[in-house]
DNA sequence: TAAAAACATATATTAGATTTATGATTTCTT
DNA sequence: AAGAAATCATAAATCTAATATATGTTTTTA
């Protein structure tokens, strides 16, 4: 394929016009107009339409756009890997993790990593699970380090199962539930903290609710983020629903209690992600490895 | 980034040699040396080492040649999205149609259409004829498929006409003037279940009252839709103009009653209309062919 | 209806990639 | 060990392809 071609024409859909692609390329407008027209004929396939005195894409033009998209964004990351080995800054590993890994198991993997390879420069964003596949389509991270359920997984990727979690349910100790046994309906009248939309476990609860044709509970309180959620929990505000990495300890220190709930047994999987069909950086490779050799170690 | 040379970089870390490099992409080995060692000036970090009397790679170079390896691995990617929307394996086809065809032709076409490519996606959106045409010229549409008379067609466009369905005369099996033989003035003092306006066949007995100075039939009830206005016409509550492609089913099974209006013989032309002096996606072309293929079977 | 804006086309120019010819170094062969 | 073969490097000439300049066409705006 002619590169130059689709990138020339990447920056007329993006401006949306051939005189503001030029502008941006600092190059002269038939010159684009010229690429444009033979990139065309050679695809064999129209890219846009006359509309007004502009011009506009055609569904093909939309999707193709999209492609370019991605494919010069991973142009910009080798672009920036070299500069990085340029600059003696070894290199970088982008990691996409959902809230559980990236507060309560990338920190150690982090650590343990950064002891043998001081050079080398992680990046951790935190973001719900969709974001995170996205931001590895995208070229944008290098891996995406996941917990949650195992429907809803994206096709195009390399899966390296790391462990199960279970889930559980957890009142503050002197809750009358406390370390007792209940039915899921009992369960669900109480009030629950409950963690921001797009959280995989705040789905999880709704949809077992759904399957048992319950109402959901009613939401005591809502918070962004997972500490600060088990702190109301502790403090008698509500229950959770939360995996079991994150509240072991809170439970064996008597400080949070678990609740028996008959018939229920939800995990988590984590995982880690990378695209598949791919050959990954030698340190991404390593990294990996140290997540399969410590999975749970916080 | 220089692409091209990135690419002969690759052939040269893949094969592992520069001549052979150079014979894979047909090219002169000068060429191959001339473009890596341009390279790795701009670069400013070697990517081979002289070994023996060939070349290997710098711990750099594998690094790169990686990297390079995914990304025109992508780019076989979407050679391959190209191809496939060449052939019309995945897509998009927008039509424009009138209610007619939209109701009653195209369900059956768009079922055989998808049957045999599950992958494009067929977009159908109803209008009046006017609306059709400027969806088309506006390339909002791929195709119209309308049904009307063949008067006030636009210049601009590419007619594949299907088949010629009669217009008929209906009235509820009970009326007087069931299954006999009217003028069009008898017929024209009878109310009319309506259609809404820009509904061509309307405009048609319109006209047709003012070609004859008839004065139009008084409008018994009107509807925003062809099938309510048919259930109406049953019901006893007036006549109707109408397609008999629509009706026969109902004239067949006693539920409407044909009269026979004197000298009158009017058609609706069905046809698919494309933009002219267009070159038209492989999709578009099949869908037309198996429209064409069977032009009335609902 | 004239002016401005945006894309298209034709021709000329220029940048840069390739070829051809040849040199330098290493390895294989006998 | 010497010559042949293989491999990469360099230089000059050639050729391809992208761009610039000038101008035309169409559509919108004033």
């Amino acid at each position: 394929m002619n590169i130059h071609a689709l990138r020339l024409f990447y920056y007329v859909a993006e401006t949306g016009s051939v005189t503001k692609a030029a502008a941006k390329l600092r190059i002269s407008q038939p010159a684009v107009t010229s690429q444009i027209k033979k990139f065309e004929k050679d695809l064999g396939l129209p890219l846009f339409t006359p509309s007004g005195r502009g011009v506009s894409l055609t569904p093909f033009g939309m999707e193709l756009a999209k492609q370019a998209g991605n494919f010069f964004t991973y142009e910009e990351q080798i672009d920036e890997f070299i500069e990085d080995y340029r600059q003696g800054r070894i290199g970088k590993i982008r990691i996409a993790a959902t809230y559980l890994p990236a507060n309560f198991l990338i920190p150690s993997w982090a650590a343990r990593f950064k002891a043998r390879y001081d050079q080398i420069e992680v990046v951790i964003t935190t973001t719900n699970s969709r974001q995170a596949f996205e931001q590895l389509n995208r070229h944008e991270a290098d891996v995406a380090i996941y917990g949650g359920g195992l429907e809803g997984r994206p096709e195009n990727m390399d899966w390296v199962e790391l462990f199960e979690d279970e889930l559980w349910f957890v009142v503050s100790p002197s809750h009358p539930f406390a370390n007792r046994s209940v039915t899921l309906a009992e369960m669900m009248k109480e009030p629950f903290i409950m963690r921001e939309e797009g959280s995989s476990t705040r789905e999880r609860l709704f949809s077992l609710c759904r399957t048992y044709d319950l109402k959901p509970p009613q939401v005591a309180l809502q918070f962004n983020g997972l500490n600060e959620a088990i702190r109301s929990v502790m403090a008698g505000y509500g229950a959770n629903f939360v995996s079991s990495l994150v509240v072991r300890e809170y439970v064996e220190r008597g400080l949070l209690a678990r609740v028996w709930v008959e018939d229920i047994h939800l995990t988590n999987n984590l995982a880690i992600c990378t695209r598949s069909n791919e050959q990954q950086p030698a340190i991404v490779q390593q990294f990996i490895e140290i997540c399969k050799q410590y999975p749970t170690e916080v």
